[in-house]
DNA sequence: AATGAATGAGGTTTCATTCAT
DNA sequence: TATGAATGAAACCTCATTCAT
């Protein structure tokens, strides 16, 4: 039992290594420089080894992504539980979630921008799509409630909340954009100074006083 | 003279066709799509024709990019001098000119943004990366000149300009982003109702009463 | 002792349970689908356990082969053995013999054939070279020794009755050939026909009146 | 013009010098031992130049076996069209036709008798099965003519003529199956002697005295 | 100037076989 | 004895780029 169950466990891990070093590529070379010969060598096994943990490259990038956005979901709806508690600071709330998991799984963000914007996704067998789809739509769903919670309690001006929604992470998703592809150009960011504005100027047009 | 002048302007025109080109299979069928051959079957030349209008691919990409920036580079150009006449909405009409480049050009705008994001950029050589740089600070530039006006002037609430330009210009950019990646994921969108409330929290949030 | 000889009876057990899986595999799904993948699973061992069995791929594969031939061999040592009693009707004696081994076992029959012929052979260890060899000298011996006893009987014209065995034989797997291509091709067959109209020829060609 | 001309000469060259090194390794190594690396070895190009000519693998060895089977269509035209002058030796002549299709282009009739049965067939795209089915087909349809005429006219024994035409057919087919299977077994083959009683037998069970 | 032809480098995947447990 | 895990070696195919004409 001990050993099934250890073996089990290392597999785990194995798999756990190749996602994080998939992403690791993407992060330091871009996604068309992921390649199973490098995703090997980082793991220190074999080429043919990956394929005993995947069926095939994009199942490495795909389970990367829906597996860390579940860290996103728990942040969500732990704010969700603690609506009540929080309800004088919720846009701030939320504010400091997103930023919670773009600072804590930047790759994870970035690559589930890239692969939802890409045309890649077309090509995916049905299976890995639904997955990937599934996992986008938990968030949406989550950050929707809570706005609704904050619209329907007279926190926030009164608006359509799902559109609402859309506005705030949006807001939050062009700030990374920018922010990325400020990197990419190796120009200068001022993201923090960027987002604290952003809060600042949505608080003042979206919480009434 | 007359000679040479009208080879250089074939040689223009055959460049542009190049350029288009690309933009157009990026827009049918993704970046991934984008191949020397089909680039060269639209144009009507051989592959190897096009290496003499070109160093090699990725200065199709790049100049495309860079020569249609142009038209949305004219929009803020036009609201900057006009900064005046248009005060008393001044935030509106950045806003209408965001949604007139992106609706009238948006495939090379989603081009656009694909590129600046994409690794495609990390093994550019110098000069390309330069090029594609300096198009881009026009924009920005442009942007944060309006804002200033709008600051400087009262109109706006008392900040960072600069941060401020970004604010506003990534609250747009991520409007755009998710229109684009609900299409891919086929999910229904919202754009227009998004983009409206954005524009009203926006102005809540940034102009003075 | 008991156990000793248990072991050996299982072991040739799982023997024969590989080599019957190999075949059905081809049966089923063709030569390139036999992997050893297959073999293990409708074995309910591991891979790696095959190895125990067996040296490689091949030996599970030219055993098969050496095992079923046993049933035609027996066919024909039958009819060598009561010769003198059906000697008035020798050539379709054989013939039905044929038609039985094939009916009975047609994939033992098409895979065998398939086999002596694939290049499979070539790189055949020396070894299994020989053990393929001997279990088809078999059958041709046996097909001769009737045939010879035609012959020499007075039966069937005279000639080589080496050469006329194998006159007999090669019109039967031509038409086994046939047969088989057209299934592939999925064209009609008309395999019965063939098949008897072959037999008249042969009888009016090869026995006396 | 003549350049134009010239290009095509050569490149119909390379396509037929690829379609012989497929077939040669074919006759040396077997089917499963043809590799693009191997056949662009022995036409000194590299791999990537064999795409250049064919679509894949599969069309190097389909086109071969189809082109050179118009060898052999020939030849049964030629009876054909030449039967009254022929018709007192019909069969030996149609034996002596299939002898030299056989002897000339000893690779190609047995390529073509592998890709029949082979299950490989299954997996080829649409176009290339139909190409080789019709290819058969033309020789199929040949045989048959030329026994009909055979039988209608009284030479052969009253019978259906395309069963007559099988059984012919499939003598010649399993003789040279049996020498192959020998060669491959590295045995002693008798093919002459067989062949020649085969003719024989025919003679004796099909022609009228 | 224009292009057909050629290719090197690289990517994904499969599978028989070995080995440590 | 039995097996999960690991892997080397291969095979097919694509594409940007160069070169001879």
């Amino acid at each position: 039992m001990g050993i099934i169950e250890r073996r089990k466990r290392e597999k785990d891990l194995r798999r756990e290594l190749a996602m994080d070093a998939a992403m690791a590529i993407y992060k330091e070379e871009g996604y068309h420089a992921i390649t199973m010969e490098k995703i090997a060598e980082r793991c220190e096994v074999s080429r043919a080894s990956l394929y005993l943990y995947f069926k095939n490259k994009d199942e490495i990038l795909i389970n990367a992504i829906v597996d860390q956005t579940e860290y996103f979901t728990d942040l969500l709806q732990d704010l969700y539980e603690n609506r009540e508690r929080l309800k004088d600071n919720l846009l701030k709330e939320l504010w400091l979630r997103f930023i919670d998991f773009y600072e804590n799984e930047p790759e994870t963000f970035n690559a589930s921008l890239y692969f939802q914007n890409s045309e890649m996704i077309f090509n995916l067998p049905e299976d890995l799509r639904k997955s990937i789809n599934e996992s986008g739509s938990k968030v949406v769903s989550l950050q929707h409630k809570i706005i609704e919670y904050g619209v329907k309690s007279g926190l926030f001006i009164e608006c359509n909340p799902m559109t609402l929604s859309e506005v705030i992470w949006t807001s939050f998703l062009g700030i990374i954009q920018l922010e990325k592809s400020k990197q990419v150009l190796s120009r200068k960011g001022h993201y923090k100074a960027t987002r604290d504005l952003a809060l600042e100027v949505l608080s003042r047009g979206v919480v009434k006083k």
